[in-house]
DNA sequence: TTGTAAGCGTTATCAC
DNA sequence: GTGATAACGCTTACAA
């Protein structure tokens, strides 16, 4: 292996003046420099960063700890927060929570092991998580769900006002029984939660009546979730003219169990999902969603986790992502 | 910092032993073992992991470059690559390349920056990507795509096969005009060329001719890439009964773009897509598809980067996948 | 079974 | 503007 110390016996200097042309720093010569970018390609030296990090106490990583890589809404955000982290020089990696948790708990413990600068958690369900937090090891930015009562740097979605706002858009287009699958609403405060409360705002607001309420629970959020909530709906009889789902992903399994009973999508039902993945404009029909901005998100989440890693003591912040009603075929 | 110095004083022994303990190493008295254990638990040590890759030359990690985190295909692809490293006692950091030479260039040197132990690399486009690649610092596993003549451990996707088997799949099922969207078929050995080769291969074992050919291409490998494709299909008043498309991303646009053209799958034209993404049968109506053994592909691409970290002079392995044809509801 | 010493490749500090 | 030296926290090799 080829080190620093061999480039500047190549180049005939020392290994700090390497170490100063390799890190950009002020104060070497034009000649030394371009001598020591020679001796650098020349022999194929290339930095360590284990032993940077060992030295200087970064990384350079920044984790990203989601429930599931292959559901679209996670792959999409996991996209961007790794060009906003490339933009800003930082790595990515990314740690599978399993939407548990175990899962969560799980990827705090890694945390640990693999020593983020600073670890960014889009958790879902965790309660209690608060004071493992603060032992995570490194700064932790929370990502979409839930709230801390300010204890954290915290990128939130704008669960209610979207769900209202969905909510209001299928009463105007003329739904009068308007139902949500989604998971049961847990004490505390998490996305089911916020959502649901969204969703009975938008009904209070059109004077539409919730009780019962035509609330289908959601076994996960996946498509086959989202399927077999459908099913359960259609085949418990209650008539139901439009529904919103908790996410796209769990509409699209909403869209198929419609489509096994029959139903078409938006004459026999309107629907409408949240998160606005890729490729809900692309289903048949194309799917109305809630869209808030990813990318505003994946930038503030990692100019946060970013930010704190400098400034450790900075009091936290929180932020609501901006978002747009997207109108497509499922509602018109 | 807690470091195992400090460990080692607060259990009354030497760093060596608090490492040897850390890492499960034989010849610790059961006694010994459990004062180290409980000193952990009381100092809230932490493994510098830094320093243990500086020591070792390990760093724990597999590099996954990818052209897109967020096409069904990879992200899934990457969720099983993650669960099989980790039961390796890996971790992963995804690399995105954009499905550019670029990128997947700007990845090999990545590789050097982030010292994996080695790199799975899901090639898609690269040429004259050989002499690079024996530059990259670290073992280098291809996954997918391309073959390297033996020179590379190689996990390939039965793109021939798969492709033909979809091809006889249609034609048996009465389809007389198959055409295919595709990537226009480059020269060197890829993705594209391979599964247009297997798209011939199955005409000519049902006898139907290729020639005018029926090649729709590709802008892409995206589901707007695909429904575009769609649109210039039917707009060319080419007459067309079954469609192979190249990718399932690409079968869910031309399922759109069909859509947009007023006709219905199956009934005025078939439709199978490549890889059984986990949307696939969701969709209405749900793709049919050649379903590769994805956990299967991920499995043996980790086994093959660990084993070749060990054994960094074993000769190149090359397998390819399995593979089995679902049915749905689009060739029905 | 446990301890000691050396060194992995880099950077901070301070001297020149 | 450049260089010598001393860490950073851990593991390998070997001694006790």
């Amino acid at each position: 292996m080829v080190t620093m110390e061999d480039v500047a016996r190549l180049a005939g200097v020392s290994k700090m003046t390497v170490s100063n042309v390799v890190n950009n720093r002020e104060g070497v010569s034009d000649l030394v420099r371009r001598r020591v970018l020679e001796a650098i390609r020349q022999s194929g030296y290339r930095l360590n960063v284990s032993a940077r990090s060992l030295r200087s106490g970064r990384t350079g990583v920044i984790g990203l700890a989601v429930p599931e890589v292959d559901l679209p809404y996670f792959s999409h955000l996991a996209t961007l927060v790794i060009d906003a982290a490339r933009r800003r020089g930082h790595h990515v990696a990314i740690e599978r929570t399993g939407a548990a948790e175990a899962g969560e708990a799980d990827a705090l413990a890694h945390s640990r092991v693999l020593q983020f600068d600073a670890l960014i958690l889009s958790a879902v369900v965790l309660d209690g998580l608060d004071e493992r937090l603060t032992g995570a090891g490194c700064p932790v930015v929370m990502l979409g769900e839930r709230d801390f009562g300010g204890r954290f740097d915290h990128v939130a979605m704008p669960n209610e006002e979207g769900m209202k706002a969905a909510t209001v858009h299928l009463a105007d287009q003329g739904c009068r029984r308007i139902g949500i699958v989604s998971g049961v609403p847990r004490e505390g405060v998490n996305v089911m939660t916020r959502r649901y409360r969204g969703y009975l705002d938008g009904l209070a607001e059109r004077g539409l009546s919730a009780d019962p309420p035509l609330l289908f629970p959601l076994d996960g959020m996946t498509m086959e979730a989202g399927r077999d909530a459908a099913h359960r709906m259609v085949d418990s009889g209650r008539e139901v003219d439009g529904v919103v789902a908790v996410t796209d992903t769990v509409a699209l399994g909403v869209l198929r169990g419609l489509a096994d009973r029959g139903l078409r999508v938006p004459d026999d039902i309107r629907l409408i999902g949240f998160d606005d993945v890729p490729e809900s404009r692309f289903l048949v029909p194309s799917l109305s969603s809630v869209a808030p901005d990813h990318r505003w998100m994946a930038e503030k989440a990692v100019e946060l986790a970013v930010q704190r890693v400098r400034a450790p003591l900075r009091p936290a912040e929180e932020h609501v992502a901006p978002f747009e009603l997207v109108i497509r075929e499922s509602t018109r």
